[in-house]
DNA sequence: TTAGCTATGTGAATGTTATTTACATTCACA
DNA sequence: TGTGAATGTAAATAACATTCACATAGCTAA
C-alpha cells in the first residue's frame, strides 16, 4: 500500500498544478461526512496527495480554508435562491414560496456549504468579503420581501419589508437547522420540511393580509396566478398543497 | 507561577472531591468563550487543577462531557420555558409570547448550553437520554400550542397543534441562531431579536385567524387579557408594542 | 484498628493535528 | 538558458485526545 504516494507522485510529477481548488473539493467532501468540526486539514492533504503542509502554499491556515469555502457557498446560495425568485414571476406569491423551497433545498444538498456558512462557527462579520457575500445572499430574500410588501392589500397598514425578509429568513434557517439536515432530520415530523415551511409562509403571509389564494380568506388583488411552471426541483409539486396550508397532504 | 499546581495540590489533597462538576462548569466557561469546537478537554482539566488524565475518570471522552453539557442545557431550558408558559397565565396568547421571549432569552443568557445544545454537531439522536431531554423541552411548546388550537376561532379550520409548534419552535430558534447570538447579533437590525420574534410570532397567529389584540383583525373570543404583569426579564416591555407588531418601536 | 477493595489521580507513553522552517523542484520568461 | 517566483517536501515544535501502569485516599468488613 506504500507505493501508492509515490504512484499518485509519478501521475502528478511534483507540482499538483491545482492543489488549491483539489483542496477545497476535498474539504468539501470532508466537511459533508464528518461536518466542519472533524474536518482537518491534513486530511484534506492527504486526500488531494500532498504533503501535510503543502496546503499552507494556499491558504493561511485551516480557518482560511473554511472561509473560502463559506463563501463560495454563499454565492451559490445567491445564485439559488435568485433563480428561484426569478425575478417574481408567475406572481411574486408563488416566486417567494419557491425561494423558500431553494433555501431548504440547498441546506439539503449542500450540507457542506450549508454547514460551513452557518454551522462551523466562523466569525462571519470578522471577514469582510465573507461579510458581504452573506449579505448579498440575504438581499435576493430582501428584495423579494420588497416587493412582496408593495403588493399589501389597498386597507391595510404596509408591513416593512426589512421585517419581512428577516422573518421569512429565520423560518427558513430555522427549519433547515431544526428539520432539514442531519441527525435531526430523522425526528418524526407530521409532514415534510418544506411542506411544512411553506405552511409556515403562507399563514405568516395570510397574517399580514396577503392573499394567499389557498386559505379562508382569499381575494387576489394580483392578476391570478399563472399555470405552475416547472420550478428548480425541490421535491414539492409546485402549487403547494390545494385545501389550504394544512390541508392533509394527498 | 509553577507553584501554582503545587499549591492548588496542597489546597485540596490528591483528590479533588467534587471533580465531576468542576469540569462541567470549567467546560461551560470554556464553551461560551471559545464554543464547543475550541473547547478543550485538557484545558477543562488544567483549569479544575488536576491532570490530562483525571477528566477519563468521570466522562469516557470530550464527546460525552459535551453530550453531559447538552443535557443538563435541555433540562433548564425546559425549565425555563415551562416557568415561561406558566400554565397559560393571564392569556393563552400572552404566556405563549412569553415562550418565545424566553427561548430567546435562554439562547442569550447560556450561551454555553445553547451551543452545546444545537451548535456543536452533536449527534443528538445518537443519545437517547439525549433525545429525550430535547423532546422533553419540545413538549413544553407543544403543550403550549395545544392550548393555542383549541382557541382556534369558531369559523375557521382548526390547525394542528403540532404543526404550530414546530412553526413556533423554528421561528424562535431561527430567530436565535441567526440574530441573537456571537457576532451575527451584530448586524444591524430594525429591531431587537425579541421584538422581531415576537411580531413574527404575532402575525403568524394572527394569519391562523387568531385574535391578537394589537392588530387589525381583533375579536377576542377569550376573556380580555389582564393587564400584563411583570415577565421574565427579557428586555421588552411586557405586552408588546401597542399599536400592532410592527407599531414603530418607540 | 486495619487489610484490602474501589474510586480517583498522576506521569509517561502513543498517535494525530496545526503550523513553521529550511531546503528542493519546477515554471515562466527575459 | 539562467534565474526568481511559485509550489512542494521533510523535519521539528507544540498542543491534544486517549491509554496504561502505578500511586493514593476513602471506606468497609473483619
Amino acid at each position: 500500500m506504500s507505493w501508492r504516494k509515490e504512484e499518485r507522485r509519478a501521475e502528478r510529477g511534483y507540482h499538483h498544478g491545482n492543489l488549491k481548488e483539489a483542496l477545497l473539493q476535498a474539504a468539501l467532501g470532508l466537511i459533508a461526512e464528518k461536518g466542519a468540526a472533524g474536518f482537518t486539514f491534513a486530511d484534506a492533504a492527504r486526500m488531494a496527495g500532498v504533503s501535510a503542509a503543502a496546503p499552507y502554499r494556499h491558504f493561511r491556515d485551516r480557518d482560511e480554508l473554511l472561509s473560502s469555502i463559506a463563501q463560495r457557498g454563499f454565492e451559490q446560495f445567491e445564485a439559488r435562491l435568485t433563480a428561484a425568485w426569478d425575478d417574481g414571476r408567475p406572481d411574486t406569491v408563488t416566486a417567494f414560496e419557491r425561494v423558500g423551497r431553494a433555501y431548504l433545498a440547498f441546506a439539503r444538498e449542500e450540507p457542506a456549504f450549508y454547514n460551513a456558512m452557518f454551522e462551523s462557527g466562523l466569525p462571519v462579520d470578522a471577514n469582510p468579503a465573507l461579510q458581504a457575500a452573506s449579505e448579498r445572499a440575504f438581499n435576493v430574500i430582501r428584495a423579494a420581501a420588497e416587493r412582496l410588501a408593495a403588493l399589501a392589500p389597498p386597507g391595510a397598514p404596509r408591513p416593512p419589508a426589512m421585517m419581512m425578509a428577516l422573518h421569512i429568513w429565520s423560518m427558513a434557517h430555522g427549519v433547515a437547522s431544526l428539520f432539514s439536515r442531519g441527525d435531526a432530520a430523522r425526528r418524526k415530523l407530521p409532514m415534510s420540511p418544506d411542506e411544512l415551511l411553506e405552511a409556515e409562509v403562507l399563514i405568516y403571509l395570510r397574517g399580514l393580509g396577503f392573499p394567499t389564494d389557498r386559505g379562508p380568506p382569499a381575494k387576489s388583488a394580483e392578476p391570478p396566478p399563472v399555470p405552475p411552471e416547472a420550478s428548480s426541483g425541490s421535491g414539492v409539486p409546485p402549487g403547494g398543497n390545494p385545501g389550504g396550508p394544512w390541508g392533509k397532504p394527498k
